[in-house]
This record gives structure tokens, sequence and C-alpha cells, in this order.
DNA sequence: TAGAAAGTGAAGTCTGCACTTGACTATCAT
DNA sequence: ATGATAGTCAAGTGCAGACTTCACTTTCTA
């Protein structure tokens, strides 16, 4: 597989619609593109618990949309660009795919 | 809202990722990425019912990734490029603003 | 025109996963 | 040092939603 589309395959990108596919991780997610946050902050006003957001952390992480780091008993939480370059890198390839296969159906059709 | 990011705040993108959040349904739209195919075509090889798949295929199109047609007594469905083109233009909006937040804070910490 | 094939709608089942509780550790403040 | 604050782990609960069944309509074909 050419570096190009390397880390492209639908396998890649699982856990970037996994992690986005739920309305509460949206909102971590969205909240972050704010401003850097703790657990605490991020929990508060969705109205969870601290062990219930660390859980979606984990897979926001896991998806690579999120990074963070201990700082003393606080986690800061941050958007990580990673998942968002993956994840227009994918969009981008494959409405080029679609495009291709579909000017070539046209080819077809219309003749040349 | 600017006709540039119409279309792109976050509900608007909610049924594409909830859509794309389920992996039978990740497999369908790739399935389609092959050829436009019908609801019994595209259920088989998943071993699912016709009911199960013609429901996926509802979502898929509320989110604008696929389209669909009668013809006959077949419902013929295709990749709508449409949810692809949002999908990455709200990547593309999102990772554009996250480096202006970037950048405007690296410059307060590093000064100009 | 009878039977088969493709699909749809309503209503039910069941499982994955979002979320909690309770017990615990680590860090901060006084 | 003592309490308060932030977070983590293991284990449990509940429900949204994926999937099914059954009854029905429409279209094809022999």
């Amino acid at each position: 597989m050419s570096p190009a589309i390397e880390g492209l395959a639908p396998s890649a990108v699982e856990p970037l619609f996994v992690a986005l596919g739920d309305s509460t991780r949206r909102s971590i997610f969205f909240s972050l593109m704010e401003r850097e946050q703790s657990i605490k902050e991020l929990a508060s006003p969705l109205g969870i618990t601290l062990t219930g957001l660390g859980q979606h952390i984990r897979v926001l992480e896991a998806a690579q949309l999120v990074s963070s780091r201990k700082v003393g008993r606080e986690r800061r939480c941050a958007v990580d660009p990673a998942g968002l370059e993956r994840l227009e890198a994918f969009a981008r390839l494959q409405r080029s795919l679609w495009r291709s296969r579909f000017d070539a159906l046209r080819h077809i059709v219309e003749g040349p």
C-alpha cells in the first residue's frame, strides 16, 4: 500500500467513527476544540461522573482525536490534530475514488 | 453563517457520524463504493434480513451518504457524494480552526 | 393468472455499551 | 498531618438500537 493511502484503509478510520458516533463524545470533542480542559471541567457541564468521562477520553484517544497528560492531580485533555487529519484524508480519498468510478461509468454509458 | 461553512455546524454532521458509527453500515457503505446494489445484494453477504438492511439504508440516506430509487420491485442503492463532501469539508474546517487556535496560543507562550 | 421474488411496516427480542457505584490512590491546601 | 480535590479501577445496571419475525404489497415470470 502506497504511503499516501497508508492509515486510510477502512480499518484505520474505524476508531474514528466509533469515537464520534456517540453524542457525548462529540460534545467532549467540540468542547476541547475551544480549549484544553481537565476531566472535571469536561464532566461538569455534561452532568456525568468523572469515571464516565474518563472512559470517553480513552475512546477518543484510541482514535487519536484527543491526547491527554497528567499535570499534578489533573489530567489535561486537548485535541490531537492527527485524528482530524486522518478523517479529512480519508474523506478526500473516498470522494476521489467514487468520482473516478462514476466518471468511468458515465464514459461507458454516454460514450467517449 | 457564511455560505462556505453552511451545513458544517456540528448538528449538520451528526447524522454522518451516527450513520458511520455502526460497523454494519460502514460495510454497506464500502460495498456501495464498489458498485450500485439492491437491498438483497447488500443483505446476502452480511447474513442479515432484508428488513434489517432496509433500516440501515434509511439511516445512511438521512446522512446523505447513500441515495436510492425504486426500479421495478428492486431498490437500487448507490453512494451519494454529498455525504463525503460534507465530511471532508467538516474535517478541513475543524482542522483549520484548531490550527489557528493552536498558533494563537503558541504566539502567547513563545512571544511574537 | 398463479407462484415466486423483492421490499416494507409494525411490533417484539436481546445484547453492547454508556453510565453508575463504591473502594481506592495520588496530589494539593491549610 | 488532615481533609479536600482529581482521578482510576472493577463490577454492576439499564436502555438505545440492531436485528428478527410475521403479515402484507408490489412486481416479475412462466
